[in-house]
This record gives C-alpha cells, sequence and structure tokens, in this order.
DNA sequence: TTGAACACTCACATTGATGTGAAGGTCAAG
DNA sequence: CTTGACCTTCACATCAATGTGAGTGTTCAA
C-alpha cells in the first residue's frame, strides 16, 4: 500500500511516516515510480510507534525497543551486545517507573471521580426528598 | 526554602522550576526581597509534575490534573463543573491506554530479554562442558 | 567593603515532534 | 491532452520543554 493509505489506516499523519522513516524507526521499499510502498504488517509497526511517542518516549528510543517487540518473537539473539542488554534493562525500569507514575495518578483521579460523583447523587437525593 | 534548594531536592531545574510556575503548575510566595519561597509540600508536587511531563502529559493537562491529585484529599466538590468531570474521565481512559502501551512493551522487552539471557546462559554451559 | 553564591527578569537558542506549503513527477479517468 | 489525486523532496514554521547567558539585585561571610 502507499503512504496515504497506511496515512489513513493508522491516522498518522503522510509528513510524520516520513519522519518515522528518516527516524529509522521504518523501512519503506519503493516502487519503481520512486512510490513507498508499505506491507500489511506496517500498519501494527506504526500504531506501536505512536503509542510510544504518544506514552512520551523519543524516537531514539523507540528505535532501539522496536527490533525486540515484533509478535513473532524473531529473536535475533545472536549479536546482541551486552551495551544492548543494558540498555533494554535500563529502559524496562524507565517504563516500569512511568507505569506506575500514570497508575497512581489514574487511580487517584478515579477516587476523585467516585467522591464528586457521590456528592452529586447526594445532593441529587436531598433535593429530591425537599 | 527558595528555589535552588527546591531545584536540587527535585533534580528539577531552576529555570523549569520558573517555567512550570509561569504555566501554573505551582505557585510560590515572595519573600520581600522578591525570591520566591516555597513550602515543603512543593517537593511532591513537583515531584509529581516531573513524573507526568516524564510519561508525556503536557503542561496544559497537568495543571487539569493536580488539584484533584493532592494526597489529602481536599476535595473540592463544590465548583466541578461538568465540562471538568468529562475533561477528567476523558484524561483518564486515554491514561489508562498509556498504560496498557506502556506495560504492553515492557513485557515484550521482558520476554525477550529472558529469551536472550537463557540462551547466552546455554551457550556459557556448552562452552563449559567442551 | 568586597566577593561568592544566590536570586531576579528577559531574551534568545535548541531539540523533538509536528504542520504547511511550494515546485514538481506519476497516473488514471474523462 | 488535461485535470485531479496521488506521490516526491525540500524547506521553513510552530509548539512545548528545556538550556544558556546577560545584566542586575540581595545576602552573607571574610
Amino acid at each position: 500500500m502507499r503512504i496515504g493509505e497506511l496515512a489513513e489506516r493508522t491516522g498518522v499523519s503522510r509528513r510524520l511516516l516520513r519522519y518515522y522513516e528518516e527516524q529509522g524507526l521504518i523501512t519503506a521499499s519503493r516502487a519503481p515510480n520512486g512510490y513507498r510502498e508499505y506491507q500489511e504488517s506496517h500498519v501494527d509497526v506504526v500504531l506501536q510507534i505512536k503509542g510510544l511517542l504518544d506514552a512520551g518516549l523519543p524516537t531514539r528510543i523507540i528505535e532501539q525497543l522496536l527490533p525486540c517487540l515484533d509478535k513473532p518473537q524473531t529473536i535475533y539473539v545472536p549479536d546482541v551486545t551486552p551495551e544492548m542488554i543494558t540498555t533494554l534493562q535500563c529502559e524496562q525500569t524507565r517504563l516500569s517507573e512511568r507505569i506506575e507514575c500514570l497508575t497512581r495518578n489514574r487511580d487517584r483521579i478515579a477516587e476523585y471521580l467516585d467522591a464528586v460523583l457521590r456528592v452529586k447523587s447526594a445532593k441529587t437525593e436531598s433535593r429530591a426528598s425537599s
């Protein structure tokens, strides 16, 4: 598929798709006329990138993570450098920290909303009874 | 405490502390000489902001979340507008999406590392037995 | 009373993720 | 053959989060 369709199916602008490519996050083959050609699998990859980016990870990191995140677990173990492992472990804990932070705050919001809605319903009831 | 100490205790630069203030995330009282004065409680707030920012939330959103996130649950229910509630609910689901995305990817990394380390240890053993 | 260490404001620079638009090539349908 | 809808590259613009530095005031201790 060409860039327009991929953009539409992922909700990521053409501009950004080219940007991701420029950053080494995705690779597109080229048709004879120079147009980029994408595979079906690119849809998922782009969504993955979008998610991670939206979660605050920079492209630099995403680029390192991507190779280890493909579904079929085509693990290219052979040439994993120790630095790569370190990077991954490091990134893993950073992800955990983010998750913890987000979870904590989401739960607080939940509590807050709970409380607010409880009060609101109480108000409604008192109004009903008056 | 003054800005330098707060910066040191939170790991957030003075420049950014002033920026957070400019964005309405924190409020500092002023000493007679014009210096900003922070309370002990500001440390936690700043760390909170740092965490959310690091998790990819923009200041605009953080500003809206903060009032509902203080520990003592000093819930100011009275003047909650319906729009505010909607905003919060919306932000809540977006947080959940982020959390889900991050969790998924962290777990994938974990799997990958597991696999890699398993192979590595296998190699070590085969080398030991040869 | 001077110097170091802090504070202030203001303003310009940078980086990463994006938008936007110009100038032009490709292709299919009328 | 032209028109419209794609695509290409290139470049400049923007926005948010930061850095950096200039120019100046305050405080404190030697």
